[in-house]
DNA sequence: ATTCGCACTGCAATCGTTTGCGGAAACGTA
DNA sequence: TACGTTTCCGCAAACGATTGCAGTGCGAAT
């Protein structure tokens, strides 16, 4: 902390303070080795030293206010109270929510993250968290997983704790937390179902990504279930999550004639491609046809009309994340579980009946 | 990194790694002296060792793949490429945008931030940063400024370099990078004016923050120069950048019958407000009234009208804070300068002649 | 009375760098 | 030849903690 802080106040300060204290000092002024204080400042150590030495060193720690120096101690025990969280973009708000709800858990037992933004290209990826492993970080976050992610397996497999976020592996058994993809698409179904819609459109998100076919999947099981035609027709893939691909998506079925009431898609930015492609043919959502989101985004409640959706709750996503990564790191061996967080229908304008035909 | 990185395959690595190699294995390797490869691998410095043994070391150091520690070298050097960015909440849109453009200048020159939410809390803001002084960043760039902030005074003046974004404190030389509110409501005045009205009434943000004192002083001054009453009826203070708070201020106004055609909006939140507000009045924007707002938020853009609104260069905004910072811990005595960032308006749906009355 | 164990604490090495200091060549100049 | 300068490099001491090891003193067991 450059320049040293300048002691230059005029105050009651007698003591030739201005640096901060080190355990030396507190050793020094408590009467013990700096040892015997570090192990009396520990509390897994404490036990090793006696009771009235650790008291005597804790008060005079307070009174210093000694606070110890992660630097020092990273460098000798190459463990840093820090992780590694490995994002797409920020910028994104999808993960603002994930972030704040694990740097909260790991901020309640004084641990931090590093964020990186990848922008999903993977050689930023490797770098950055070859950048984050020198800086001795106790484990990863991935937000970024594609179904097939060699790095983050080999990773994983390395034995570096890890533990997914949003989004996970094909196959393999790196621990994740999740939404219930597969019950948030039935209950968007069966609201549809419910309302009368028997023609019902997918757009589905991109096929590399868990997200992506999880929500395919259960939409076709969906299908089946309430003894719905699964036409192939009826099935937009996605290149990417991002409104001009849902646009699009629509104006391709609505080019080919293919008919429908509702559309189920794949997450909320799809949806307001939707609602674009539909304005932009003159028909009225919910009037003509209905559409329910995926994420519950900040602001879709504002839209016109406001979006019908599934919530996917993203802060406790990041906060089961940051803790089932402390528990790995606590106990490694532990096996590990995934979890997959129960999602919700957030019903709003643009669903109703579909028109009498 | 527990456990140490199992060196189990079978691959055709003979030499026994799975450590990575430190400046001794360089150096041992290059048959120099730790402190002679320091000195050849640190820019600073290579000038103290001659041409050819710097080479040598340098191709050892990449042969062996070497990344030197990070913690070792903040342990020494007491500085640590990484300072500490303080904001109010992650999750509020305006944030994002900014930590992206500082982690993008930082990351290319190898520097990090640790980003933590204070949540407007200022006993959260004390105990953060002073954690991450024992992280010994070098630096802080906060957004969470309120106009009179006498922690932030008194770090700053400690010496600790110290750069403020998006907000400024009221008196002081700590610089700071924010966006021209002053020029901003400037043009969307003008913008107003131009359209035909004359009746314009401001929402000011809390006044206890620069932005809200600013856009108000700046509104009053665009009054003054445009010739238009000051009437105090016409303003509206509101105590939080809140939707909330701007529906409150603008049923108000129509409670007390005040008369106006369009509203200058302290923020985009505020102008949310305004437009349920004026909704719940069946009261038509643009064609009753006129709003603009401020910030350009994402998904304004997608409100029904479209929004007007005064953009501010959030990323951009970051990108010069970083640089702002780096250059004080370059050159921590030149003197400080502040950046504002120009302003543009954004003309979408929700501004409109006034209604011939 | 000797021995053993235990509780407690100090010693010193260590983590991986950086850096002030001094010494040894090498070189230029008188 | 002698002497001052450079240039280059090694030595060793830091930075601030943690931890294996060894030593001390004490009470209890034999």
């Amino acid at each position: 902390m450059p320049p040293p802080p300048p002691d230059t106040e005029p105050g009651p300060r007698t003591a030739p303070v201005a640096r901060r204290p080190t355990l030396k000092d507190v050793a020094g002024e408590a009467g013990v080795h700096p040892a015997t204080a570090s192990r009396a400042l520990n509390p897994e150590t404490r036990h090793l030293v006696s009771a009235e030495t650790a008291q005597r060193v804790h008060q005079v720690a307070d009174s210093l206010g000694y606070q110890p120096n992660p630097i020092a101690r990273s460098l000798k025990t190459a463990r840093s109270a820090s992780i590694g969280l490995v994002i797409p973009d920020l910028t994104n708000p999808l993960f603002p929510p994930i972030v704040r709800g694990i740097e909260d858990v790991l901020g309640g037992i004084g641990y931090n993250a590093w964020i990186v933004n990848t922008d999903n290209d993977p050689a930023r990826e490797t770098a950055a968290v070859e950048s984050l492993r020198s800086r001795s970080v106790e484990g990863f976050v991935f937000a970024t997983a594609r179904l097939h992610h060699p790095f983050i397996e080999r990773l994983a497999a390395a034995g570096t704790p890890t533990v997914l976020v949003n989004r996970r592996l094909a196959v393999s058994d790196v621990p994740s937390v999740t939404g219930d993809d597969a019950g948030g698409v039935a209950i968007a179904m069966r609201h549809l179902v419910e309302l009368g819609h028997r023609r019902i459109v997918h757009l589905a998100g991109p096929q590399d990504l868990s997200t992506g076919v999880n929500r395919l999947r259960a939409f076709r099981q969906a299908l089946e279930d309430h003894g719905l035609e699964d036409s192939p027709a009826r099935l937009k893939l996605c290149s990417a999550w991002a409104e001009t691909a849902g646009a699009r998506a629509v104006t391709e079925l609505l080019d080919d004639g293919v008919e429908f009431t509702a559309v189920l898609a794949g997450n909320d930015l799809l949806a307001l491609g939707c609602y674009d492609a539909l304005a932009g043919r003159g028909l009225s959502c919910p009037g003509d046809v209905s559409v329910v989101g995926f994420n519950d985004m900040p602001f879709v409640d504002k839209l016109s009309p406001a979006l019908t959706t599934v919530r996917i709750p993203h802060y406790e996503l990041g906060a089961e994340a940051a803790r089932l990564l402390l528990e790995r790191l606590r106990a490694p061996d532990r096996t590990a579980r995934s979890i997959l967080l129960p999602l919700t229908l957030v019903d709003r304008q643009s669903t109703a009946p579909p028109r009498p035909s």
